[in-house]
DNA sequence: CGGCCAACCTGTGCGC
DNA sequence: TGCGCACAGGTTGGCC
């Protein structure tokens, strides 16, 4: 599911849930997912309180009043659900790995077919050394990520944009969906290589990454083939994409008349339009 | 060091 | 209905 709209939307519908909220219980279903879960995560958490849930890139950090923070991505395929007390009980399926419950009785189910997300526990004054964190770059949505940095980012890198962008270093947060709805939007081809883009064009991109990441989480993410919120509902950005999934279709840009062209790089579908990306 | 690709997993949808 | 294949929102470790 997730892009850094889709785990905003996801960390939002946790707050009410989690914030300030203490942990009665944790069950663990196996012993790992992407990485092993800690042995000692139990322990550490139960009696704990969440004191307040931020996000960096895709992941989401819920720090605990015991200076532990849980750190917490969901894959390709990872959700959570948010039961509250009174609320109807679903049976736990097969891919719900751990499930956390509040002292108020809600419960946070962690969902993850693909078992590619990870579920991990670090001391919170640690994070600045923390190998999943300490390489990202700037959040998009941020006041750090600027034109001068973005256009220095991209100097001597001879990749293409799609994979330039697709790279957590070079600005967080981005995946197959945003990047080629960001390209499109800013009309640069993905084959472009970042070392060979206009100055100019480079310094458009930043405010426009900006936008269709605020325009996705004002949607409440995308929704492709299962929910995004904590309670199942659906984000809508979907039926607002202009390129990806759009194969065949024709190019949305006033005037232009192309057609939405699907191609496979870094070993991924991008999604563009010939005709007026360049 | 930069860049590419395979690998990690399961589920789904499509053609035959 | 079943089978095989392509493909899926991410990340990383190993290789050139």
């Amino acid at each position: 599911m997730p892009e850094l709209p889709e785990v905003e939307t996801v960390r939002r519908g946790m707050l009410p849930y989690l914030e300030g909220q203490t942990v009665a219980r944790v069950r663990v279903n196996r012993p790992d997912l992407r990485i092993p879960f800690p042995p000692d995560l139990k322990e550490r958490l139960e009696g704990a309180h969440f004191v307040t849930l931020r996000r960096r890139s895709k992941y989401i950090l819920m720090d605990t009043d015991r200076d532990d923070t849980v750190l917490l991505h969901l894959g390709m395929s990872g959700r959570i659900t948010l039961t509250g007390a009174k609320d109807e009980r679903p049976a736990y399926g097969k891919h719900d790995h751990v499930v956390l419950e509040t002292r108020r009785g809600d419960q946070m189910i962690f969902t993850d077919p693909r078992r590619f997300g990870m579920l991990t526990l670090y001391p919170t004054d640690t994070e600045s050394d923390h190998a999943l964190l300490r390489d990202i770059g700037p959040e998009p949505l941020g006041n750090s990520f600027n034109e001068s940095d973005f256009v220095r980012a991209l100097k001597g890198r001879r990749s293409p944009m799609k994979a330039v962008l697709l790279d957590q270093k070079t600005v967080a947060g981005l995946g197959n969906i945003y990047v080629a709805e960001a390209l499109w939007r800013a009309g640069i081809n993905p084959k472009r290589r970042a070392d060979q883009l206009a100055k100019a064009r480079a310094q458009s991109l930043v405010p426009i990454i900006r936008t269709v990441l605020e325009d996705a989480i004002a949607s409440g993410g995308s929704t492709l083939r299962d929910y995004v919120g904590v309670s199942g509902e659906l984000g809508y950005f979907q039926h607002k994409f202009d390129v990806y999934g759009r194969e065949g279709e024709p190019c949305r840009r006033a005037g232009c008349g192309g057609t939405v062209t699907r191609i496979t790089q870094s070993g991924r579908s991008t999604f563009y339009c010939p005709a007026c990306q360049t």
